[in-house]
DNA sequence: GTCGTTGCAAAGCGTTTGCAGCCTA
DNA sequence: TAGGCTGCAAACGCTTTGCAACGAC
């Protein structure tokens, strides 16, 4: 008989919670990625007491699962938004300061490195007025 | 006559001190965007009692003076490099976690935004091997 | 001598973790 | 009931700041 070998196993199931069920709830009706704090803002709408680790904790978890990613930004906290299809990038609002989703790529960055140099994956992160923003200035 | 408005003054002088002239060195010598920790050990072959907040300190000096600049890379802490005449990008060595210059830009990025948007600028990184990884690997 | 600069330690900020009690299945 | 989950507070890693001594000009 073999012994079970001392690896991390995947967790054995995951419960619903009220904290999990209003992080993801807000992370949908919202529509764009968030922060922490704001996702626990929203979340405390329905959950007053809760805490910013279960916040973290909850997000680092559905990350793992695949359910959000994470959207990192250059010179700033990362947000979370519900888990996309397919490669894309965002736009960071100057005005308002909220992100948005970007469908649109121009692909083929492999020619922009230095020669000798192997291109595997890009990050673009566009910068501007969005739309309510530019039209209330 | 006038009295003197209350606005923070540019400083007088900037002094030459071997911290300063050391951290300049060492991104000099370099020519890659290097973090704040790189640069305090680089600097302390020279200054060996140097502290760290020295370090901070000058960067925030010197990027405001326009002498470095702030190279944000998506979720992780800025590094610094000596300041560039135009637009660039970078290339992050998945390998050896170096940073380098990259001069191309596929430009344009105008049209990638949702309508209604307005775009004044972008960041793009670029992921991979860089040339002596590859050749090491 | 003036006052910009430095090292040190403390404080800040965003994030993670230890722990005891809670609650889902 | 078991053990995943939670709130709280302490711990963390990176960066900034207060302060008294230091040193460039």
């Amino acid at each position: 008989m073999r012994y079970q070998t001392r690896m991390s196993q995947p967790k054995t199931s995951q419960r619903r919670t009220r904290q999990r069920e209003a992080i993801r709830r807000a992370l949908d009706e919202t529509g764009r990625p968030m922060s922490p704090t704001e996702l626990l803002e929203a979340a405390r709408a329905e959950v007053p007491g809760m805490g910013i680790a279960t916040v973290y904790r909850n997000l680092k978890a559905m990350a793992e699962a695949n359910s959000v990613q994470t959207v990192d930004l250059p010179g700033e906290p990362p947000r979370y938004e519900i888990a996309r299809k397919g490669h894309h990038h965002h736009f960071h609002c100057r005005r308002c300061d909220r992100v948005f989703e970007v469908d649109n790529c121009p692909g083929n960055m492999k020619k922009l490195a230095p020669r000798g140099f192997r291109v595997d994956d890009h990050d673009i992160t566009l910068y501007g007025l969005c739309a309510s923003c530019r039209k209330g200035a």
